[in-house]
DNA sequence: ATGGCAGAAGCATTCTGA
């Protein structure tokens, strides 16, 4: 089952090559943020007729998340609930659609638009932390119903400074800052897995490039849109790539695609015989 | 090199993103 995450940057101006990149991979979920639609425009024909339920959480201009899905999506939630032990409340949160979750397939799909920062002393980047706190909280709710959880999207936050095409440069800065990278960790606490560093442990590969100053054709690139899955499903993971060909469209979103492939009916025990070594970056 | 580039709203320019 190949499952992948894009950051589009508007739907509406981005369906040709949404549309063309599913022709040619063929994910069975596809989750989508900034699609920058609200509901009632949403282009839903054009996923259906490639067979493709859609599911969205969209607003004026900003923001807006969207889970595309081959199999029907069960029990769809949009924003934040539960959240019981969030400060502050949730209420807050809810202007902004930045999460829409599912089960599709045994699987809680959870697809989050993290916010930005801006910078350490906007109060954007309070809010950005604020945000990670309640989806911790939002976490801990579903890992008390013990479900398989595949947790993905645009986080805004490089993980390590492996994730940064010049860490000197940037370490300490918004997306690369210890408080944002403890507020992940809050999030993941060791029970959920980044995909890609299960295959891929050297530095050098790059989810988003900035359209100014030429980043893409210099490379000049950050990793920040994750796939983070339940220990329990990491033994059917059979690759994480992110597809990087999009980037080089004309028009294209400052993201690139990430999608991981899980392999439903193998499991393999032994393939975490040396687990510690996934959280030594 | 705190610039530059893109999208939405809406018609000149501002806001936002990362």
């Amino acid at each position: 089952m190949l499952i992948a995450t894009w950051n589009v940057n508007s739907i509406r101006t981005r369906l040709s090559q949404i549309i063309d990149w599913m022709n040619k991979v063929n994910p069975d979920i596809l989750c989508l943020q900034e699609t920058k639609v609200m509901d009632g425009s949403f282009p839903i024909e054009p996923f259906e007729n490639l067979g493709y339920t859609a599911e969205f959480y969209g607003q004026k201009s900003y923001n807006g998340v969207a889970i595309i899905s081959k199999i029907k999506a069960n029990n769809v939630k949009k924003g934040f609930y539960g959240c019981k032990d969030s400060e502050p409340n949730i209420d807050i949160f809810q202007d902004q659609k930045r999460l829409i979750s599912a089960e599709i397939n045994g699987i809680k799909i959870i697809n989050v638009y993290v916010p930005n920062g801006s910078s350490l002393e906007s109060d954007k980047f309070e809010y950005k932390i604020n945000w990670l706190s309640c989806l911790a909280s939002f976490l801990n709710e579903q890992e008390k119903k013990e479900e398989l959880i595949c947790l993905m999207g645009d986080f805004n936050i490089a993980p390590s400074n492996l994730d940064i095409h010049d860490p000197e440069k940037y370490e300490g800065g918004i997306m690369a800052t210890r408080i944002e990278r403890n507020a992940l960790d809050n999030v993941l606490k060791g029970r959920l897995i980044d995909s890609f560093r299960i295959f891929e442990k050297n530095t050098g590969h790059w989810s988003w490039w900035d359209y100014r100053n030429n980043a893409y054709e210099l490379n000049k690139g950050w990793r920040i849109d994750h796939i983070y899955i339940s220990k329990e499903l990491s033994s059917k993971l059979k690759s994480c790539v992110i597809d990087s060909s999009p980037r080089a469209n004309l028009r294209p979103s400052d993201h690139a695609p990430v999608m991981i492939d899980l392999n439903l009916n193998e499991i393999n025990e032994d393939f975490f015989e040396d687990e510690d070594d996934f959280f030594e970056i």
